[in-house]
DNA sequence: CATGAGCTATATGTATACATGAGCGACTGA
DNA sequence: TCAGTCGCTCATGTATACATATAGCTCATG
């Protein structure tokens, strides 16, 4: 059961020695995010501590950490789980998501310079391929370098650490619905719609498209869930 | 120079034992939103815990929580400040919450109940009369409710929960730029204005008009800090 | 006199130890 | 057989102890 966390292997080429109390919340965000660790499921901090190779300082305040980001829950006395959702709430998630990435990109149209915009046709291009080929993860990390480079557009960087924040935390919905096909077609013919009203400089007309993208990519996930 | 914090003693009628590093939580939180902790103050455990009658292990997990909030900044090994912030990203920070309050405007027009509609012109009278008799502390609480309770109409408790967590990190400015009589009574016609437009039911209009009151404020703090 | 290398003091990062309340099971009584 | 209480166990909350990197000082050198 030990997997320590390896250092660097991964992405990390910097040789900076990494907190070890912030490896673990690295760590545990992704496993959340990716849904290995399932809402309710109970972190045990020996436990943790153990899986890193740790004791329990580090792991204690990696999980406040998470608590205050909405990941898990806290009960005082009682121990920490991960969040548990309910639909409602994750709708409420995906729609806040929805409205922010709609005010990102009405701001990202009136500002945006020149090589932005060519970055994300280029993105755009990127995704449209990957679609085709049916490369759904390629098209995943294509499709957040996508919204990540509407949100610096607005040229608010407050405002694009928000919407990176609030995106992350519906890492772990957003996959699954993804998973369709026809979806995937349709969003990539959406994020097209988008693109052409941001390059008339239309905000409104953007931002209005970005809201139903978002809110149809919800409601894939509605009709997923309820499936099974 | 200790005072530990007397629990209980201001509201929390409860007898609920709050744990030791949620108190030294929600003290740092106010401190730092009053004003008292000056952006840039160095913040030392030890320091604190001594100030706090505890031991460093809560403050240190009272510390890391505040620095997900991005009330202060931890410099790995080399201690905890209080979040310094450039005039750019104080106005980015506005920005974003003028956004974020038009949104929730918008959304609050066309969902809220008749009570709430109700619950809104109370605060806004009351507001008035506290402006009049030129209470502005009163006026500060009364205008903290009046978006609280915005927030909440959009019956989307997460979005609330959002707007709430970004409109205290803006508490410390928000103060100092009310003083001027002449822009309290502003925001009061403000405020009436976008009561006038959710009467109407046009969350457009609302909508607008909020980011503009936002805007306004932030324009007349930019105002009085250049003053200095 | 300025500049930089080296040392020391100290605050942070982590581990370990102790205190306390929650959860759970056993036992008693009906 | 079942309900209620007692007491035990263990995880969490807090304190303390130890390791280590950073900052500031001293002192030597150009």
């Amino acid at each position: 059961m030990v997997d320590a966390i390896e250092d660097g292997a991964s992405e990390d080429t910097e040789g900076e020695p990494l907190l070890l109390s912030e490896r673990i919340r690295n760590a545990l965000t992704d496993e959340i995010a990716a849904g290995e660790l399932l809402p309710g499921a109970a972190l045990d901090e020996q436990q943790l501590a153990n899986r890193f190779g740790a004791s329990r300082t580090p792991v204690r305040e990696a999980l406040r950490q998470l608590a205050v980001s909405g990941l898990v829950d806290i009960r005082p006395r009682r121990g920490v789980v991960v969040a548990r959702m309910t639909p409602e709430r994750v709708m409420e998630m995906f729609e806040t998501v929805a409205e922010i990435e709609a005010l990102c990109v009405r701001l990202a149209t009136y500002r945006m310079t020149p090589a932005e915009r060519g970055r994300l046709l280029e993105l755009h291009d990127e995704a449209s391929r990957a679609a085709e080929a049916g490369d759904v993860d390629a098209y995943d990390g294509i499709n957040a370098a996508f919204h990540e480079a509407l949100y610096n557009a607005t040229h608010n960087e407050f405002l694009a650490e928000q919407a990176i924040g609030l995106r992350g935390r519906l890492n772990g919905f957003r996959r699954t619905q993804l998973r369709h096909k026809d979806r995937l077609d349709r969003s990539i013919a959406e994020h097209g719609a988008i693109l052409a009203a941001i390059a008339e400089g239309d905000g409104d007309t953007a931002s209005r498209r970005m809201r139903a993208h978002m809110l149809n990519a919800a409601i894939a996930l509605r009709r997923y869930l309820e499936d099974r």
